[in-house]
DNA sequence: TCGAAGTTTCCATAAATGTAGAATTATGGA
DNA sequence: TCCATAATTCTACATTTATGGAAACTTCGA
């Protein structure tokens, strides 16, 4: 992944309320919600909000599609998942030290569903 | 791992010079880099990267120790690792979709020397 | 005790970011 | 066609962040 991409990314999740949208469409799955939905769940202004997910969806974390009069945010999961490799072969090397909780957190049967 | 600390993480990492100090630690491993030499090597005035190295290192990213004149950066691969969990599962609570490229990587023979 | 090397702190300034009111656009129902 | 709903864009303002010159601090060698 280029250097620049992975800033955006870290950006994106680098603030309060960005993460917290993120983590709640994460929370939503595939589905995802509607973006008043989100903006009464985090309790943020509609414009405000709007804001923040165009910074994500930027940083290909978060997808859009509309529905009716919706529109329906969801997660970027291959996007996330590309960030984590990033920082950890790009920017961590492989590192023993680095992979070791890790390698334990991605082995955990919640990872890895029947 | 508490959202502050995380966000003070993400944030120390979400920037482009910042990032490539932290990378460049990583690469010197345990011994570090003196703060001159890191300043030489990324070309960046000392006084400003000194700025940089406080973020980082009260980020829980970097730690430092003097010697002699010098004082020494190193990369907190705790720090680090623990950032990484984070993300996978409070954030993104172990989605097979993103463990699963995840996993390839820390699978990977450089991440578990012998 | 002095001076040089290495680094940080202080300070001011420029640039980027977050926030929300008001206006605007898109959609669907009556 | 008209209205209400859902969301975005425009705009301005306040806050935060990044940057680097100058001064100060620490350590070591002469």
């Amino acid at each position: 992944m280029e250097i620049e991409i992975a800033l955006k990314r870290l950006s994106a999740l680098a603030q309060q309320s960005r993460l917290e949208v993120f983590r709640r469409l994460v929370q939503a799955g595939a589905e995802g919600l509607a973006a008043g939905d989100l903006a009464r769940a985090v309790d943020i202004p509609a414009n405000t909000l709007s804001a923040q997910l165009v910074i994500l969806v930027n940083a290909g974390l978060a997808r859009s599609r509309r529905e009716g009069r919706s529109i329906i945010y969801s997660a970027d999961y291959d996007g996330m998942g590309a960030l984590l490799v990033f920082l950890m072969e790009d920017c961590c090397q492989n590192r023993a030290e680095v992979c070791g909780p890790l390698a334990a957190a991605v082995t955990r049967p919640s990872c890895n569903p029947v």
